[in-house]
DNA sequence: TATGAATGAGACTTCATTCAT
DNA sequence: GATGAATGAAGTCTCATTCAT
């Protein structure tokens, strides 16, 4: 369909420009530019610059949605976890190498506010998914505390990639990766049976 | 002077404004209202609004500074390093709730161009400062490690103070303040010698 | 096309309100207003206050260039040179009388330097026809003396439009017409043959 | 007097800076820096920048009195009018390019209306001095014909030093001057009887 | 009287949004 | 629908002028 054609390359416009410019200095007329298009056909898909952020945001935790659901798989029980674990990082930090839509919503954190919400929801889904990961795995801990855990893992994983759409110097973000990794992994070690 | 007490005024008005309404919606005339002066005392004082930015930013990374040296303190080495490493994390998590300029910051992330420079010294300060305790309480370990093992310890505590900017549920940031201690213990605890 | 009579209404607005109120006390809101228009839509067409002025300015320079043209004529030579002084000096008084742009660039000679290279062109182009006419009459007169003439001739009718455009008392304007005919006249006769 | 030399030191610096500048890019706080002295105390001397600016076209009008009549002087009509003529040329040129007072004043022509009325005055005084001197050398031109006939010259010896403000070819500046007296001498031949 | 900090009106300029074609 | 010209609210910034010290 055009009109999909048409919403799809204004998307990629905006995320581009949003994720390289950040928010406050991207124009409606340069994401129209950018689409090959024209400002009235981007209001004829979003009411308002916000929308079109908006939009995005959601595409980016759709994305971090499906990208757990792959990563973590069907055999998720049957892989030790310290091996899902790496798996799981390594995909997070490909999947954003990837996604221009998730570079826009990192580079725009103030933004926050505009899909919190749905970003909680996710939170929440992540959480319960990894706790219910960790009931598995170690069903005498308190359900309470996979909870906590879970969430600091999650979070964990979320500031590195922050932490790492900042560092330049490619050698220590791969040892950040890295380091983050047997931080999770001594940190769970505590919680969760070794798998020996 | 008269000038310095209008100076502290407008910078205050300042970050509680980035704090609160972010950047892009705070405006000149905004902080001058807010600091009881006019936008033209705003402009006695810095050339433009990025500039009133940075001069918060740089206060923040001093904060962050001093704050750093006087937790750590004179007793560093007679101190076992978790009760230390807590001692770091509970200052930093109060000094954040009781500062300003550390929220306007941490609330604009989206400005780190404009004072990255600083903050990678800042950083490098840090760093380095960690890693030289670590030489003392484990001198087997590699220089290069022990930088690496520092950069996670600062990085992990400074993400953590942005996911609690972000936390609204005060039992979770709690717990997230708890966790983060335990699992940069346990991280730590892989490097360095237990304490008696 | 619209756009093209909007630009032309901006454009004489402009003139009209620099050549009555002079640049500075000029704003781009009563320009727009003057036009019946926004000041988005001068924006539009110009990207700030000084280029609307350089278009008018620019118009001024082309209507010299084709008053010029239009006054001399192509029966120059056929013409005794008195008569052409005559004609060309009325043609210009009439030309800066009917235009809203000619009398905005000489009231605002501060801008000089805003078209300083246009106009240096033009007076470069205005001086060549004039002393290439004067070698037709004068064929004996040598080059460098042509050209210096010339310069004298051009620009003593340029600034009588100045003088004239501040006399306010019209008889007077009249006799200064008059006599700088005369006084070009007497000039060129030590030059130039008399004819017939 | 103090005041005297601080009053000095202000009209000089702001002379200098109309001059260079221009009115308009010419500040208050520019203009006292300029003269080591502070914002307020240029306020002590004058209630607004106009007023600064009327006082440097009253000095600029004084000046090309007092010129004129030095110029002139008691043997006027003891000297052959073509010397005459030549020696005021001269003089106004050189006067010009002593006096920033002058500079200042011939750079921003669009403030004309701020000292219209002294500028009318003074031009009715040198044209009436002027027309006088035709009277002594050929009493039977008519009153009002020596009136226009001084007109011209003193206008043409103004817009001449306009012209040479423009020129920043020193040779083609002298060859102007050289030709401005010759343009004169002959519109003055046929008014004035040869000094044989 | 001298100083220069404080004031705020006003101008320029941008750009999200609307709407006629 | 698609287009892009038109709109004007809103924000930044300057600088003449005032006034407390």
């Amino acid at each position: 369909m055009r009109s999909q054609r048409r919403l799809e390359g204004i998307v990629e416009a905006a995320a581009e420009s949003f994720a390289r410019f950040g928010f406050a200095d991207t124009t409606m007329e340069g994401i129209a530019a950018r689409a090959g298009t024209s400002i009235g056909s981007v209001y004829q898909f979003f009411p308002n610059k916000h929308a079109v952020f908006r939009e995005i945001a959601q595409r980016c935790l759709l994305e971090a949605s499906t990208g757990y659901a792959t990563l973590v798989g069907a055999d998720a029980l049957a892989t030790p976890w310290p091996d899902l674990l790496a798996r799981v990082i390594d995909g997070f930090v490909g999947l954003h190498g990837r996604s221009t839509v998730m570079q826009a919503v990192w580079r725009n954190l103030e933004l926050y506010g505009e899909y919190a919400e749905a970003d909680q929801a996710l939170m929440r889904e992540l959480i319960g998914a990894t706790a219910a990961l960790f009931g598995a795995w170690a069903p005498s801990l308190p359900e309470a505390t996979r909870r906590v855990v879970a969430t600091m893992v999650v979070n964990t994983v979320a500031t590195m990639m922050l932490v790492l759409a900042r560092e330049t110097d490619p050698s220590l973000a791969a040892a950040i990766v890295t380091e983050t990794k047997r931080m999770l992994e001594r940190y769970l070690a505590g919680y969760l049976p070794s798998t020996a």
